[in-house]
DNA sequence: ATCATTTGTTTCACTGAGTAAAACACAAAA
DNA sequence: TTTTGTGTTTTACTCAGTGAAACAAATGAT
């Protein structure tokens, strides 16, 4: 028999996978090196319980093609240019889409809310994905809207931790009143950005469609950046206290599952 | 035998590769993707001149890994997120230090004048990697360092691709006089930039060190944009026209080529 | 409807590619 | 010196990877 069993014996009878093995112990080492580079042969090979001989041939084939790349005294090793041309493709947004649904629904069947995903794009918000909630009263959110940075849930939190420059850019620029309680004050944006920044989350309320809230949470990527936002919106007459507590920590915790997956889990 | 002979038989006798195939034709497979996604598994196949089954079993490993990802209706396949993230860990700027050391060291072989790999880093501009020529009198370049945007070959040229509202940015700012031959009047500059735009590369005499010239082409990534600058740069004594003419063709032979590795041969 | 093609998927037997272990050369430290 | 480490190379065994061919499910042409 040639194929290798899946790795989870306990779902049913004789399930078969078609991995290759070679294939995915090469692909283990492109993703050990991505944690920590610049691993010596023997310590990659401890550290990923395979012989030398192996790791030795898998990054000799690797380092061939560019995938990997040894430092200028043959010493250790590290990814090499053809991860980040191959990635820059896939660019972070794609990388976003690819892992974001399936914790969207699954935080959209939990909450039966709105569930956003935002990046910042300059100066604006854009929506790069939404699931419909099902209550949904139609709210902001429909994919490939771009919105203001300084109002909504995850487009604040965004805003929060951007760069300084960008903040006062749009604290800077005319700021357009959508609700009687969207802030136009700088001053008092500061201060929401600030308490925002230490809390590590949002919660916004009327303040881009009125009779909205939003509550948000942020999503980091390799470097411990904030690359973008998940957020939950809904009516605001639904948004009782036990329903905020509850919103904010499942946010925070799909936020968290994403930004795993983006940075390494 | 194990052992899969060289790919070139004619470098003297018997050498031995120890690529290991199947891992080698998984990075075929993420390489073809790269270059053209969204293709459907039998496509691949024929592009990659590999049987159904192979290609079959090794986009399945690459999938479950995150490598590679289907469409929605599971119909095609392209790069899946995994490959940004680990890329991002490479950085682009990364991938440029890999890349062109080896053409830079050739560049400087051929011309003997100092070779300077040049990119932009908000308002200013930063020396990723330098070669000293060999008539060198001591020139601006020392890796690491940072200078303006508005002086200098390579730096000018990246400025002339940069977004227009960092022109204008850098523009508006004070522009500092280093020499009496720096442009430092914004319509003279502008009209600079435009030209470097059109004519695809520059030629700097005098304007950031007083007696030296920089002959720079752009470095395309993935996308097509500018993201780097190749230049070349010696004593404006040393440039006569002759020289100048294979300067130009030089850099912007030896900048394309890392364009190709950059963005695929 | 029926047939013809094409797709992705699955099977299967053969064998040579991938593997582990052990030997190797070299360097740095003890 | 010896020791202990590194990366590299060799080896024999065997099972993982392979190609060909069969397969079901769409899709399109007749």
């Amino acid at each position: 028999m040639t194929l290798t069993r899946d790795e989870d014996p306990s779902d049913g009878p004789e399930r078969k996978s078609y991995r290759i093995e070679a294939v995915a112990r090469a692909l283990s080492v492109l993703e050990t090196l991505g944690e920590r580079p610049d691993q010596t042969l023997t310590a990659l090979a401890s550290d990923l319980g395979m012989t030398k001989s192996i790791v030795f041939r898998l990054l000799q084939t690797l380092e061939e093609r560019g995938f990997v790349q040894r430092d200028s005294q043959r010493a250790t090793f590290a990814l090499g240019y053809r991860m980040s041309v191959l990635g820059e493709r896939v660019g972070r947004n794609g990388a976003l889409l690819q892992v974001a649904p399936a914790i969207m629904d699954a935080l959209r069947d939990k909450t039966g809310e709105n569930v956003n995903l935002i990046v910042r794009e300059g100066l604006h918000a854009l929506a790069l994905a939404t699931r419909e909630g099902f209550h949904s009263i139609r709210i902001f959110a429909q994919s490939g809207r771009r919105g203001p940075l300084y109002a909504g849930g995850g487009s604040t939190l965004l805003l929060a931790f951007a760069d300084p420059a960008v903040q006062e850019r749009v604290l800077a620029g005319p700021l357009e009143t959508f609700t009687p309680h969207t802030v136009t004050h700088p001053d008092k944006l500061r201060e929401i950005l600030q308490r925002i920044h230490t809390k590590g989350y949002h919660v916004a309320l009327n303040d881009l469609d009125d009779g909205a809230f939003s509550v948000a949470a942020p999503i980091r990527g390799v470097g411990g950046d904030v690359i973008a936002s998940l957020s939950l919106a809904g009516a605001s007459v639904r948004l009782d206290e036990a329903r905020r507590d509850s919103y904010i920590e499942e946010v925070l915790k799909s936020a968290a599952e994403i930004s795993a997956k983006m940075c390494f889990a």
